[in-house]
DNA sequence: TGTGATGGTGTCTTTACGCCACTAAGATGG
DNA sequence: CCATCTTAGTGGCGTAAAGACACCATCACA
């Protein structure tokens, strides 16, 4: 499988492996808050199928060393970002004959956010085979590898319908952050101005935050910082 | 595989197919309301793992006849049923080492709401491999295969949290129904009383639902009909 | 000391829903 | 013909949450 071939040998090849049940894999979409973007993470192909083209990480399950599906998501994320413990959900499990040239394919697709600090202390992004991509842009501009495009969108709608309810986007930033910052982080994933009036009152209200008794200095008034109350205190 | 044997044969024999990759099924969660409660579809196994045990109905993707996972759901669910349009969404994904003694399994979950109407008339019932029970029962009292009791419990809480801001309780019922009966659907689905007035305000204004012009007759005031508007005319 | 910029609040309006009493329309039985 | 029972459906008030938007607070810096 390493040698060098054509695409046309290695699906040749492939149906050797054709025992008539689906491929089964697991992808994630890694989502970061950097530059001011909600970014996605992407890999580019070393292998056919669809080589040389962007693609969610992702993989198979690796039977010896998982033992439950997440796990597969959480070995490929911390392979790409050195990260161990994100906010990680399953999004959706899409699955049919034609997503995959090597045949019927499934594949358990999971939702991870994660802070950009956490991400660049340790990251193999140096690499040129990984890269972040605004997420409109994943979508429009890469030509992704499979249904990529497509499970993007879903989560990106997934991410808004979820967001206004909860206090999700908190793991796109760093532990300490102001009001305005996390704000700014709905706004990025609504795509759109949030009033700040009621935003405020709705996440203070919720109890789902605490002061750390920092303050972040600037060129103006100073704003407090918050952190996420740890689980279980949420409804104190 | 269809002569009489042990269960630890069984397993024995089932090594063989062990290709060290995870066996992938499709099951369904399968809704209606009978007697005036939400019953859920189970069918007795008549193989193993779990033999005669009652389960979810469910099996193997077929590569050869599926197009689409979701065709493998409708398919197990018009042999149960007969009901060829249900409606028909994906749950979650459950897999890991543990859940199934032939190794590492994934299944994907399916969860169909339909009208007892639909399914009376040209059903599997009758057989002994077929039952409907009503969910906690189903829950608590029936022993299933798998995880199955995890399943349900997991699709029960999904149907709760879902129905208070959709019309989703419109596919348990026949077409034409009365707002009372509406209300006790979601009733039965909430498991608790849900206010008369409030009721009919969210749902009549939120513009789903449009009056056939009959009323349901019977020995007090005559109630109005409703339907579910078709797709597309929801928001005129 | 004033100005620009950002953090943060006061308060009015709108909207949604719980609550509960009330009216409406049929059958039934004297 | 009318009282009564039962279920369908409405009126209207109080409260909680969210939008709108003007306003105040606090910093650096000139």
């Amino acid at each position: 499988m390493k040698v060098k071939q054509t695409e046309k040998q290695y699906l040749e090849d492939y149906s050797i492996h054709d025992f008539d049940i689906p491929l089964t894999t697991v992808d994630t979409v890694i989502f970061t808050i950097k530059e001011e973007q909600l970014q996605v993470l992407l890999v580019k192909r070393a292998e056919h199928p669809f080589k040389y083209r962007w693609a969610l990480p992702g993989g198979f399950i690796d039977v010896k060393k998982d033992k439950h599906i997440q796990d597969s998501a959480k070995r490929k994320l911390f392979e790409k970002t050195g990260v161990k413990t994100p906010y990680l959900e399953q999004l959706e499990t899409f699955g049919g004959a034609n997503r995959d040239p090597r045949g019927w394919a499934v594949t358990i697709v999971y939702l991870a956010l994660l802070s950009w600090e956490n991400v660049s202390s340790q990251s193999d992004t140096t690499s040129e085979e990984v890269t972040w991509a605004p997420i409109v842009e994943a979508i429009e501009g890469f030509d992704l590898a499979f249904d990529h495009a497509h499970i993007l969108q879903v989560c990106r709608a997934r991410l808004q319908s979820k967001v206004l309810y909860t206090s999700l986007p908190v793991n796109l930033l760093a532990d300490e952050f102001t009001l305005t910052e996390l704000q700014g982080t709905y706004e990025l994933i609504m795509d759109r101005p949030v009033e700040k009036k009621s935003f405020r009152r709705r996440i203070l209200d919720a109890g789902i935050l605490e002061e750390t008794g920092n303050m972040k200095g600037g060129n103006n008034r100073p704003a407090k910082f918050y952190r996420a109350k740890p689980e279980g205190e949420q409804f104190v």
